[in-house]
DNA sequence: GTGCTTGCCGAAACCGGTTTCGGAACACAA
DNA sequence: TTGTGTTCCGAAACCGGTTTCGGCAAGCAC
């Protein structure tokens, strides 16, 4: 019998007759091969005693009748469900919200090209945190786990690495054994907006650095050290701030740079959020963003587009990322050392309204 | 031998000592009672043919060892994984991304306090959509959906009351035959946001309603209008503005209304992005908001608190939302019919800055 | 004591895969 | 011809559960 009388509801629009349209099995496969589900088994999965001719009969009939084995009855026997994990962390503030939606479309996204799912948990605290990765590990829900945010001092990295669970972080690590990541260079970044601030003439530029919790601040500050430097530039400590994230940071930090006697007329920011606090700071005082005060910042979120004027920024795609590291994992998973799976991209310089050429009274 | 050697993990900071913490499984469960594994089962999963007595024992034995049975390993013989879905559609515009993270933080919370976990996959089109569906219903990895942002004429509805799919709406549905779902009674926000400023003594008083395709927009601006009735006013159609969704959308929108012959002193926005774009509007008039025009608007996005002056607004606990939308789909899932799975929640009204008295010059 | 329920549990098949083991078929050398 | 490898596949066990089926023992009526 079979699927003789199986109506092909490949491409209507319907979902299926009932309830799941009637999915073919490795058995399936077995009959109308004349073969044994054994051998199917193993010439789908590469095993060398395997003729290359029949293994080629069966590549060519999954393909036929579209079989694609049960990842949860696979899993029961080799542990593995093709599944990705990831853990939203809820104190992160509203840090990762904009990012979010971008994020896990990339990440889904590619999983989804590697016939891997996306399982998402969250967390709001630490112990609450280990609990539900090691419920998801326990329950066979996660082969690995996507770690957003690294952090300078990272548990979740420290528990996988000596567990040895798969994982990959979106940022660096210092101490890198074991890590594998994907990040966008914010250090080069950094560097980048200094000198493009100094190509305008600015010579005091500040730096509102973000939240030193995460690993990316150390990157940025010297990025943009390296760029005062490379600009011929010195840095006043005073123009360094450190440990802004929010708008409110911004413009309490902003307000604060800007009543400096000798104030900066150019403000790098980690974070665009932060620039845009720094924009009502200028705004409180009269001072035009554009012309008596630079500003350029880093992540190319939505509202910096619609600022007054649109923000200079450093884009990242988020997108992009997500489903760059869906692959790595992917690949970690599969067994590729961590070490083989490092990536970083630059983020898009976007040259739009809040810069301009140092101001002339301000001029030396 | 079995677990003697085992070191309780339980209460230590570390994942496992060698990958997963060794499972105890229902033979384990078997041995431990003196018991078969089909007898333990069926006591878990309460059959009838098991005395009250055995029962309790194995509940107990189950409590003490930690027992939790596979999900994959059930699945395999019961076709459900408990684990709902979740399908992002990108084309929803950033329409829903200030409320994600809370969203998914609330339906995996939900989720996790029954056991279930939450997969999410996304989708930029139509077609992607359904294909997505599909998939995850062929490998069962969602054993039902939870659908955002019900739209009017909503093609997952359409598909899942076809296929007898297990699924609960975040919104509403007029045809609402096999339709569970949870909603904010936006309808009666946009009637006490009518009232709340008729008690002010506006009279001429605008609506910008959201996207239409949306199912909220027909239920708003019939609240909009009973508002309007209820305080004995009547409503201009050209006070009327049906589909924003934007910022921009708003300015442009308030824009029209302001600069009206007649203009409204007060505009009701069924989105608050939307009256974000109505204080840019009102301030290239050089209108004050909450004295020379007054905002009322829905949603409680992070933004409007940090607004000037602060929006008010009716604030969607998108979170709690998330949480009671896990929970009736899991409810679905096992059996309870649709009709007896539907809620609706008040939106909570924060009175800030945004309104106030009539203007003198406007009053009647 | 016999017969018939009823309550309760074990035995075994099953779900859809993976993996080990053994052996048939063939080639080749002695 | 026999012995010795290879190559390649089938048989069967297994993974961790669920579910059907059958039967033992106690209870009850007669």
């Amino acid at each position: 019998m079979g699927h003789g009388g199986t109506v092909l509801t490949t491409n209507t629009a319907t979902l299926s007759n009932d309830r799941v349209a009637m999915r073919v099995t490795i058995s399936d496969m077995a009959d109308a091969l004349g073969l044994t589900k054994s051998t199917v088994s193993r010439a789908l999965n590469g095993y060398p005693d395997i003729s290359a001719n029949t293994r080629l009969r069966v590549k060519r009939m999954a393909e036929k009748l579209n079989y694609q084995p049960l990842s949860h009855a696979q899993a029961i026997k080799t542990g593995r469900t093709r599944s990705l994990g990831l853990v939203l962390q809820l104190s992160d503030h509203d840090a990762q919200r904009p990012f979010l939606a971008e994020f896990l479309a990339g990440v889904s996204a590619g999983a989804s090209t590697q016939d891997y799912t996306l399982t998402v948990a969250s967390a709001d605290n630490d112990n609450h945190l280990i609990e539900t990765f090691r419920n998801l590990l326990r329950d066979g829900k996660a082969d690995g786990f996507i770690l957003p945010r690294a952090m300078v001092d990272d548990l979740r990295v420290k528990m996988f690495r000596d567990a040895n669970v798969p994982f990959v972080l979106y940022g660096r690590q210092d101490n890198d054994t074991g890590c594998a990541w994907f990040d966008v260079r914010g250090e080069d970044a950094m560097h980048d907006a200094v000198m493009h601030l100094a190509g305008l003439g600015h010579r005091r530029i500040a730096l509102i650095n973000g939240g030193l919790i995460y690993n990316y601040a150390g990157l940025r500050r010297r990025g943009f050290l390296s760029g005062m430097a490379a600009a011929g530039l010195t840095s006043a400590p005073e123009f360094i701030v450190e440990d802004a994230m929010t708008t409110d940071d911004g413009a309490r930090i902003g307000a604060q740079l800007l009543d400096m006697p000798n104030r900066p007329t150019a403000i790098v920011c980690a974070v665009d959020r932060v620039a845009l606090g720094v924009y009502r700071a200028a705004a409180a005082r009269g001072l035009l963003i554009g012309s008596d005060l630079s500003v350029v910042a880093y992540d190319g979120i939505h509202e910096g587009a619609h600022a007054q004027p649109p923000l200079t920024t450093f884009a990242v795609d988020n997108r992009e990322a997500g489903h760059r590291l869906a692959t790595l994992l992917i690949r970690r998973v599969r067994g590729e050392p961590p070490e083989a799976l490092r990536e970083t991209v630059a983020a898009t310089f976007l040259e739009r309204g809040s810069t301009g050429p140092v101001p002339r009274e301000a001029d030396q």
